[in-house]
RNA sequence: GCGAGCGUGGUGGAAUUGGUAGACACGCCAGACUUAGGAUCUGGUGCUGCACAGCGUGGGGGUUCAAGUCCCUCCGUUCGCACCA
């Protein structure tokens, strides 16, 4: 028979969905099993990072379906977000429409991959039945003071119209638009996930099943410093300036002082100064800055506001300067200088001939002028009665003087900010606030949740089209009646990938986000995937949303995923011209741009993008090779956190690989539908043969599977086939064919959660029972694992001079003296001295002569 | 600058613990079957050399009977953060 996929794949997609196989129940004996995939963006269109991500995932499913476990696999629409709102502006759709008809499109082409998706559970953001419970969630984040509102600085993208969080900010430029981003005061929501700083730090050291890499980045992100506040008072008023410094033991070293151009004291300094409206243009030379151009410049710059402070432990005066690389937003937006021992303070007392103090020495006897600063540990010199400590001991030292002064205690800074969730646009979940005149800002109360987005809006104007809605603007306090103006802020669309593998466990639940006891049998994600490009932002809203809803009191988990797999991209080659730029492959033609006859630039392998133009369609591979070959392709050409090169050439392998396999099953229906039976032990040299080679297999295949080494999972069972294809012509006995039979059966169930379409198919073709994805998966048994004869390589003096097969159960002196023996060992040993005789069981003899 | 990772044939990649480097696949070569083959099957394929042999996991050094794997050092490369006090 020959492999047609088209004849078969649909029809099982089918049969699954209407038995309902893959519905997952909390009442269950068995073991649970949480697998999530992160969940798609509605786009339109599955590429080769989903197929690649859910095919992982599916692979995990199934194999541990069919281990025994319990499993909850679900999937649902990360619907919210501009995408869907810039459409309707160039179409003239509706967001909500739009969307609807993308997930309907994508969830065919899902359904079409033949994932074992509890589709029961399926959840779409966008829907009030979601995003209730956000707005739920969100006023109890603010009645304790977990969610709030506050003016300040935020980062602005022009062409999407609205707020970034700190997180959506790449290189100065958004995340989605790559549009530069600009400074803007406004007042925003946040969430308040400082305060949990220290908690999602310390818990990246107990997240034994994520990789180094993202929690490294999780731990860059939120930056810990630990260090001490220091307090200086302000000569002349009643002012005084905290700075943050990590380096207490310089502080006798410190000769002047440095404000953020925000600070508010700098201001405030400046107001009966003669040089009040020098200093204000200063500040606003700076401010006026984009971020990106304050960063760019790495010259030191700097105003006097003419005061002075004192230096807490040697009482010197310092003067107050305004500078431009003083950040607001980190530390207290106040810095002590410390020019000998900071590179940067060092540049800026050069520039205005401010005194630079050695107070750390390197060693105890180097010299004493400084020609450039000295950020390392040393020991302290000019430090009153700390001289000679070690700058480490004198961090604390210090700090302890400045606790009994109550000038100073120590600290610890975070680079991370609070969460900033306010959006300018439609297309998301309104923020449940109401503005009235007299009360201020008042919650929406809770039975007149959800705040429904409406429907009948405009996208023609420029800002939130919500702004114009009148009808949703124009209400009343809930407090006092009176006329009252809702918020118009959405949030962002992280806050609903938040939680939504919550929502999974429970996703029809209509009292609450979920039903506590279905999330505390499910929960935590026992293994989660996604791309490397969440690391960050998600990933770590999500562990802060987990740890929110513990201590509100509703889950009983710290960590929401215990075990992390980054998958990597999916890559191809590009080619561009000169001058028109990508090309994709049509527009080239015997290795010049069809536009211009010019020679095309060599392509360089890139993540598939559709402005590189090196995109491949998931959708019309599926109709060229059929589903099973490209989930088998993209587990099988890489392991799962490297990138993918796509290789047209390695798909064909792939469905030669599944062809190859069909043929195999179905060249031998009649012996699987025959009365011989399936052997439970070898009889006989061939049937010993097929015996290793399916338990060697099987566990080959089942450990790599457990250590998601797909790709040399797949490799086993290649080798397996290709050893049966050589078999299959030594059939000649009863024995035989039953193992042989084995053998089959055994490959079909490996075959199943990589390529359950044709597993499907073939099980049934060989009229076995049920379906094989519910199989059990098969196990080995070690014995059967080895070989009776094993070769052992021998080593003289470190090199590999023969090799010699003996039965396996051979003694240690018998294998030594049948290699000392051997006809290519004696030439090198004869009349030499042997001095060391090293057996390694079942591998190899090593012998050192002399 | 700080942090994390990577470096193996023509290509993608194998090699849990130090123990026969290059599994499996792509590509290429040869053969078989064919009117034909971009189908299928079989065999070959790290490099040098006629075989014996020698050389080979980014470079150099070290530990060891034995190093892709451990240690030191240098080089290259990818990713994240970065005027963070």
């Amino acid at each position: 028979m020959k492999y047609n996929f088209a004849d078969f794949e649909e029809k099982w997609q089918k049969i699954w969905e209407e038995n309902k196989i893959f519905r997952a129940s909390s009442s269950s004996s068995l073991k649970k099993y949480y697998c999530l995939e992160m969940f798609p963006y509605p786009s339109g269109n599955i590429h080769m990072g989903h197929v690649r991500n859910y095919a992982i995932g599916d692979v995990i499913s199934r194999h541990k379906m069919m281990c025994g476990f319990n499993v909850i696999h679900p999937i649902g629409w990360d619907a919210f977000g501009l995408p869907a709102e810039n459409a309707a502006k160039q179409n003239n759709r509706h967001p909500a429409e739009w969307t609807r008809e993308n997930i309907k499109k994508m969830r065919h082409q899902l359904k079409r991959m033949g994932l074992s998706y509890d589709w029961s559970r399926e959840v779409a953001t966008c829907l009030p039945e979601y995003y209730r419970w956000e707005q739920q969630l969100f006023i109890k984040m603010w009645e304790k003071g977990l969610a709030y509102k506050k003016r300040s600085g935020v980062n602005w993208c022009e062409s999407c119209g609205t707020v970034l969080a700190n997180e959506q900010v790449e290189d100065g430029k958004c995340w989605r638009c790559s549009s530069d981003v600009v400074q803007k005061e406004l007042e925003q929501w946040f969430f308040k996930i400082t305060e949990y700083a220290g908690e999602l730090l310390d818990c990246t050291y107990t997240l034994l099943g994520w990789s180094e890499n993202v929690l490294a980045m999780q731990r860059n992100w939120i930056g810990e410093s630990s260090g001490a506040e220091i307090t200086f008072d302000i000569l002349g008023t009643d002012e005084k300036i905290t700075v943050f410094s990590t380096r207490p033991d310089t502080l006798y070293g410190a000769t002047f002082m440095l404000l953020a151009p925000e600070h508010p004291l700098a201001d405030k300094l400046l107001e009966d100064s003669p040089q009040r409206e020098e200093g204000l243009a200063f500040i606003k030379s700076i401010t006026g800055e984009s971020k990106e151009a304050r960063m760019e410049d790495k010259q030191k710059k700097g105003f006097f506001t003419g005061r002075n402070c004192i230096n807490p432990v040697t009482y010197e005066q310092m003067p107050i300067y305004i500078a431009n690389y003083v950040l607001m937003d980190y530390g207290t937006g106040a810095v002590m200088a410390v020019p000998a021992h900071d590179e940067r303070d060092f540049d800026f007392a050069k520039k205005y001939e401010l005194p630079i103090v050695q107070v750390i020495q390197p060693k105890e006897d180097s010299p004493e002028d400084i020609t450039e600063a000295y950020a390392g540990e040393g020991f302290l010199i000019q430090s009153d009665t700390f001289d000679g400590m070690s700058s480490k001991n004198a961090r604390s030292a210090i700090v302890n003087l400045l606790e009994k002064q109550g000038s100073g205690k120590k600290s610890v800074t975070y680079r991370l900010r609070d969460w900033g969730v306010s959006r300018q646009r439609y297309w998301g979940t309104p923020v449940p606030f109401i503005y009235c005149g007299k009360c201020g800002a008042v919650p929406v109360p809770d039975k007149d949740l959800p705040v429904l987005l409406p429907e009948n809006v405009k996208f023609d104007t420029h800002g939130n089209p919500l702004d114009s809605v009148q009808e949703f603007v124009n209400t009343v306090c809930p407090k006092c009646g009176d006329p009252a103006r809702r918020e118009t802020d959405t949030m962002d669309t992280f806050v609903e990938s938040s939680w939504y593998f919550l929502r999974y466990c429970s996703p029809q639940y209509d009292k609450g986000m979920f039903d506590e006891t279905e999330v505390n049998y499910w929960m935590p994600v026992d293994q989660y995937i996604g791309g490397v490009e969440h690391a960050v932002m998600h990933l770590l809203y999500a562990r802060f949303f987990t740890k929110v809803l513990r201590d509100m009191g509703y889950i009983n988990i710290d960590e929401p995923f215990d075990n992390l797999l980054t998958q990597g991209m999916v890559c191809k080659e590009t080619q561009r011209c000169h001058t028109h730029g990508w090309l994709n492959p049509s527009e080239v033609k015997d290795g010049n741009c069809v536009h211009c006859q010019t020679p095309v630039i060599a392509g360089r392998t890139e993540k598939m993008s559709k402005s590189k133009k090196n995109v491949v369609d998931p959708d019309d591979l599926i109709k060229t090779f059929g589903a099973d070959t490209l989930r088998l392709f993209s587990l099988f050409a890489a392991p799962p956190d490297k990138e993918i090169d796509w290789s047209e050439s390695g798909v064909e392998g792939c469905y030669r690989f599944i062809s190859r396999v069909f043929r195999l099953v179905t060249d031998h229906l009649d012996l699987l539908k025959s009365d011989i039976p399936e052997a439970d032990v070898p009889q006989g040299e061939v049937s010993t043969e097929i015996f290793l080679y399916i338990h060697a297999t099987v566990k080959k295949t089942t450990t790599d599977i457990e250590r998601f080494q797909f790709n040399t999972a797949v490799a086993a069972i290649m080798e397996f086939v290709n050893s049966l294809y050589i078999l299959q012509d030594k059939l000649t006995d009863t024995a035989t064919k039953s193992a042989f039979k084995s053998a089959l059966i055994t490959l079909m169930r490996l075959c199943a959660p990589f390529t359950p379409h044709v597993a499907e198919e073939l099980w049934s073709l060989a009229s076995m029972h049920g379906f094989i994805s519910c199989e059990g998966w098969p196990t080995y048994k070690e014995e059967y694992t080895l070989h009776n004869n094993i070769t052992i390589a021998v080593q003289i003096n470190g090199k590999i001079r023969a090799k010699i097969t003996v039965p396996r159960n051979c003694s240690e002196q018998e294998v030594i003296e049948k290699s000392l023996a051997d006809e290519k060992v004696v030439p090198y040993t004869k009349g030499r001295i042997l001095t060391k005789k090293i057996y390694v069981h079942g591998k190899l003899v090593s012998i050192v002569v002399k």
